[in-house]
DNA sequence: CATACTTAGTATCGAATTGAAACCTAAGGA
DNA sequence: TCCTTAGGTTTCAATTCGATACTAAGTATG
């Protein structure tokens, strides 16, 4: 093996437990809803609100997992309807920081995608 | 086109192409595949072999998703059983160089994220 | 000649995940 | 009493996933 992946531990083999990472990582209203608790610490309702298209379910179940990994804090406030504050962690912190690194990516690379999508679904074996 | 949000296009809005591209980055067989193809260019079956766990389906599906965003190339080569050579493009050796930095975080705070996890699940509402 | 084996997929089917929508709880106000 | 707010949970249909089986074309083996 070369360099990259190589410490110890690796995401290739099936058993290892890293892919448990990956597979949180790997999930797109995870890496928005971290992206967003970055900036302030953020009531559910207003979550639900701010990230278009996410269902209270998919909401509730991933906050529940990044609480769970020790990624967003959960603060319930009893106010008169229940408050419930997420904030996101130290540990949070330094995997929003790569994943800020995939947001730009996507911001800056968007156009180049989608003309690459074009040009594949003009071609002669894109249509299926 | 941008989107008219308040900094370019924003992943935050569900109509927003940039979706596209997290919907992309967000697959952990993506992750993989591109890690792979990063070192050199590699054949369908090696593919299969290395990323452990994934089923050839999975692997047909995010190639041909990766080729047709631009991410990977692929060559068929004319030989006795017909191979296929996946390499990685340009376009997606620099989506890559951010991965890294995510595969390396994965290994890196793996431990902190398996102890977050323990004493979540012992906590008071943690089993139901 | 017939069978088995190769690579790179596709087809099919049950299982797991997701999305959309309705429902629930608790407290305050009209 | 009914409505509203906040933060969820439940339900059910639709999508996606994983495992297995099957295709194609050519080679090697018996």
């Amino acid at each position: 093996m070369k360099s990259t992946t190589t410490k110890g531990s690796n995401a290739y083999a099936a058993a290892c437990p890293t892919r448990v990472v990956l597979d949180r990582i790997a999930d797109k209203w995870a890496v928005l809803i971290l992206g967003l608790l970055q900036e302030e610490p953020i009531r559910f309702n207003r979550l639900r609100k701010q990230i278009e298209g996410i269902s209270q379910k998919m909401l509730s179940q991933t906050l529940k997992k990044l609480e769970r990994d020790g990624l967003v804090g959960r603060k319930a406030i009893p106010t008169v309807p229940v408050t419930v504050e997420y904030s996101i962690t130290p540990l949070g912190r330094t995997l929003s920081a790569m994943l800020d690194g995939l947001r730009v990516w996507a911001e800056t690379h968007i156009e180049k995608v989608l003309i690459a999508q074009k040009r594949y679904d003009s071609g002669s074996r894109g249509s299926r």
